[in-house]
DNA sequence: TTGCTCCTCACGTCACGTGAGGTGGC
DNA sequence: TTGCTCCTCACGTCACGTGAGGTGGC
């Protein structure tokens, strides 16, 4: 296989920059294919993939130790069956993160529409256009209330400039 | 409203650290309702509200100096009409982060799952009982293809121990 | 009075970012 | 030969973690 990818190439077709490649090889998860008289680095498409799924892990949050033990899954396992033990557990938990991540973001997302809709429905009536109105419904999603409790209008006790 | 809840209680009702409370207030984005003479703080409801939406901010991937001008929002608005249209664009605008984030991590966990099922079913098989068998596959998934790089077994070319 | 919690420094860490100054390669 | 990309230090930053050593409050 051809190693005729830069690290800038790595950077663009990952979208990350050419610092953060070379850390993951200061931290020992991705090293280059070769490296060049001078010093220049050339990595294979299967460097890329690498890269791409270091990405991937990162995006479910785990942290580099964790990604190195998963990439280095081979060392530490004498046979093949109890590599593929290991393999599926792995893949278990790792999707279980996955999940509780996935509700979080889920929900938090739910609570910025609903407060997004609050907001665009209560400021088209044209009797209260300030969002101390929204703050004062009953059930305000969480980040009206809190943004109101930090101001006030002349529909409150406190006055709004 | 009642100051009656500790750093500590803060801490125990959303999963995180005192330190983190602790930092918060030093970056000023989440001060203490209340200071005993002994320095103890002491936070309200509305304190803990606070500090869940900066978690939630937070689980979108915002730094903590965007988070501060989302709860700043009202200084720099000099109506509140100003501050109903700003308010609103910060929601559309996170909404967006959010589903980003939602659609990266639903790919990962897609693919993770694909692994899941592909190594289980064909470690089901008994004639390939390696996982280099689950990489062979047209189409094997990324962590599957990138793990069977760093191993070979008796099928492959190279030796599995 | 006894614990448990809370406090304040202050240094450590993780995952990079950001120049400065110099060289390689199509 | 001229740029553009890549290189190596090396210090900075963001969001906390982690003790050490001391005090507050039900």
């Amino acid at each position: 296989m051809r190693a005729d990818l830069s690290s800038g190439d790595l950077a663009r077709a990952t979208g990350k920059t050419v610092r953060t490649v070379r850390f993951y090889e200061e931290e020992g998860i991705l090293t280059p294919a070769e490296v060049s008289n001078g010093g220049h680095r050339r990595y294979t498409k299967d460097d890329l993939e690498r890269l791409r799924l270091i990405f991937d892990l990162r995006e479910l949050g785990l942290p580099l130790g964790e990604i190195r033990s998963v990439l280095d899954l081979r060392s530490g396992c004498d046979t093949a069956a109890e590599l593929a033990a290991r393999f599926e557990q792995v893949l278990v938990a790792h999707i279980q993160q996955a999940e509780q991540r996935l509700d979080r973001l889920r929900r938090v997302k739910r609570e910025l529409t609903e407060a997004l809709h609050a907001v665009q429905e209560r400021l088209s009536g044209l009797t209260h256009r300030c969002p101390c109105a929204v703050a004062a419904m009953s059930h305000a999603p969480r980040i009206v209330r809190v943004i109101a409790k930090s101001l006030t209008c002349q529909h409150g006790n406190r006055q709004f400039p």
